[in-house]
DNA sequence: ACGTTGACCTGTGTGC
DNA sequence: TGCACACAGGTCAACG
């Protein structure tokens, strides 16, 4: 599910109700979603701590709490983080619910249970995530074209597996990448070193744009609506996705038809005659 | 260095 | 309607 605009819709959910509360207590149901420390340490560590400051770091959430300790989530592809009244039934694909003083609950909820969470001090945070190897952030107003083309400075491979690697940019997942490529018309197997000068800049640009638009849109729930923001609510972006998941449709672009392939071992769709090798 | 594959997990969308 | 069967927004490790 989630990815940058996914994460960031989230994360500023939590800014609006989350930071200020105090956490009152915490219920692990699935224990081994949790990397460190152990289940009984992660609980008593986070009762009674509040939500001092919410940022997100590729699509990670850091959830910073008082005392020095940040509470890292990661919703893998599809975790829900659910901000909900408390008598709503635990559903079996409950992992987590975390209690507040007001009375709410935040649950993390993952049918497929990849999402995992750890608890750690702070400033150990950098180091742990390794954020340091991470690309940089797409929609950080430092965000150059200078620097995006120093990214790709000596790679070989195929432009899409470079997008969707975090060491290269941070954030980027498989929608937002076909959708970057299709704005850029690069064919998503394209040779990154085989990109000439005024296709890198188109393909800035669109990297930029679709997150940006993303974000406006408050993310994308494609297919059954999987991805939901902190209220439960379905994001609107799917509504104007160009490519992905949409094969055997029109190109919106030419009489072509978009094509579905896979490249890394990822679904991936484009439209051929926009997007040449 | 690059590209592919499988593992992690389990529900659900899709097509027959 | 029922049933089998890919397939999923991500990451990581192992292999050729």
């Amino acid at each position: 599910m989630p990815e940058l605009p996914e994460v960031e819709t989230i994360r500023r959910g939590l800014v609006e109700e989350v930071v200020g509360r105090r956490i009152t207590g915490a219920h692990l149901l699935a224990p081994w979603i949790l990397k460190a420390p152990a289940p009984e340490d992660f609980l008593s560590a986070i009762a009674g701590r509040t939500v001092e400051r919410v940022d997100r770091a590729a699509k990670y959430l850091l959830v910073h709490l008082s005392g020095g300790w940040t509470w890292v989530i990661h919703l893998m592809l599809e975790g829900q983080l659910l901000y909900v009244e408390p008598q709503g039934p635990t559903k079996p694909d409950t992992m987590l619910v975390v209690e507040l003083d007001n009375g709410m609950q935040l649950r993390l909820r993952d049918v497929t249970g990849y999402a995992r969470i750890q608890l750690l001090r702070t400033d150990t945070v950098r180091e742990a995530l390794k954020l340091d190897a991470f690309g940089p952030e797409p929609i950080d107003p430092d965000f150059t074209f200078e620097l995006f083309q120093s990214r790709l400075e000596r790679r070989k491979g195929m432009v899409k597996p470079l997008l969707l690697n975090q060491q290269v940019l941070a954030g980027l997942g498989n929608i937002y990448v076909d959708e970057a490529l299709y704005r850029a018309r690069i064919h998503p197997a394209r040779k990154v070193n085989s990109l000439d000068e005024a296709e890198r800049r188109r393909l800035y640009e669109a990297v930029v744009h679709v997150l940006e638009e993303g974000i406006k849109n408050r993310g994308t729930s494609a297919r059954g609506g999987r991805y939901r923001d902190l209220w439960g609510k379905k994001g609107e972006h799917q509504a104007h996705l160009q490519v992905f998941r949409r094969e055997g449709q029109p190109c919106p672009d030419c009489d072509g038809v978009v094509e579905k392939i896979t490249l890394g071992g990822r679904s991936t769709f484009y439209c051929p005659y926009c997007q040449t090798l």
